[in-house]
DNA sequence: CGTAGACCCTGCGCGC
DNA sequence: TGCGCGCAGGGTCTAC
């Protein structure tokens, strides 16, 4: 679930009703995430603060407390983050919940783990470890066909692990790396060595429209998430590529090919992408 | 230094 | 119906 567009939509989604609440209690119910999560460091930071805002920054979603400490969320591959009234029995994989003084519950559901939760004292992202390495948010207006031709300069190895690489720009994870692709015509297995400025720009192109696109797309998780109804169907319609493999290529018919790269699986379409 | 690959973990769908 | 296998949208670490 947990792709850059999901994690905005989820933004906007929370932002109005967890503003001016506060956080009561911190429950850590199983600490077991990639990074341990820190019982005393969460309730040092959170308990007793009003929410003030919700930001991001790549994949992580940010809870901006009164006082400026900040509660970090990411969401790995499995993990859901939801606003559940207080009598709503916990999840099999609840690890933690803020009980908010409003009543309702904000928890942190996560099967498979791979997700994260830890609190900063400040706002400055760029101390923390976890953020300090991040390149330019792609949605920003620094997301363009000379910046990616520039991150490329003296590099080798495929565009696609080149989109994929956070240093460079951040929240484009396999699904949108294989739709930007594809948007682009260009081929995931091409050296970035080998990109014309005219195709950085295609690509610079694709990588904002593929996820501008899914984000508004994404309004329909704001409204499972009111009402409380599963997450099915989030943007699974839009998807040229991903997960077609033997579909026909929507441009041109050609059967949808997969292939592994660094061990995820590739989608991309044999004669429309060069 | 950069790049490629392994790995963390659970759940689900598919084929047998 | 039951079971084993492959696969899954993340990031990080290690080996080369």
């Amino acid at each position: 679930m947990p792709e850059l567009p999901e994690v905005e939509v989820l933004r906007r989604s929370l932002e109005p009703r967890l503003v001016g609440d506060e956080v009561r209690r911190v429950e850590v119910r199983s600490p077991a995430l990639r990074e341990p999560l820190d019982p005393e460091g969460l309730d040092r930071h959170l308990t007793g603060r009003r929410i003030e805002r919700l930001d991001r920054r790549a994949k992580y979603l940010l809870v901006e407390m009164a006082g400026g400490s900040t509660l970090v969320v990411h969401l790995g591959m499995s993990g859901q983050l939801t606003l559940v009234p207080p009598d709503v029995p916990p999840a099999r994989h609840e690890h933690l919940a803020l009980h908010l003084a409003g009543g309702s519950r904000l928890r942190l559901h996560d099967p498979r783990r791979f997700g994260n939760a830890f609190a900063l004292a400040t706002r400055d992202l760029a101390a923390d470890r976890h953020f300090a390495h991040l390149g330019i948010e792609p949605l920003s207006d620094e997301l363009s066909g000379s910046f990616l031709q520039q991150a490329a300069r003296g590099r080798r190895g495929p565009v696609k692990a080149f989109l994929m690489d956070a240093r460079v720009v951040v929240g484009v994870g396999n699904i949108y790396a294989c739709e930007a692709l594809f948007r682009a015509g260009v081929h995931p297995t091409r050296s970035v060595a080998r990109i014309s400025r005219e195709r950085w720009d295609r690509l610079a192109e694709a990588v904002a429209a593929v996820l501008g696109d899914a984000i508004e797309e994404g309004g329909t998780t704001l409204n499972d998430f009111r009402n409380g109804m599963g997450e099915s169907g989030y943007f699974q319609v839009s998807l040229a590529v991903y997960g077609r493999e033997g579909e026909p290529c929507p441009r041109c018919g050609e059967a949808v090919r997969r292939r592994v790269q660094s061990n995820r699986s590739t989608y991309y379409c044999f004669r429309c992408q060069r």
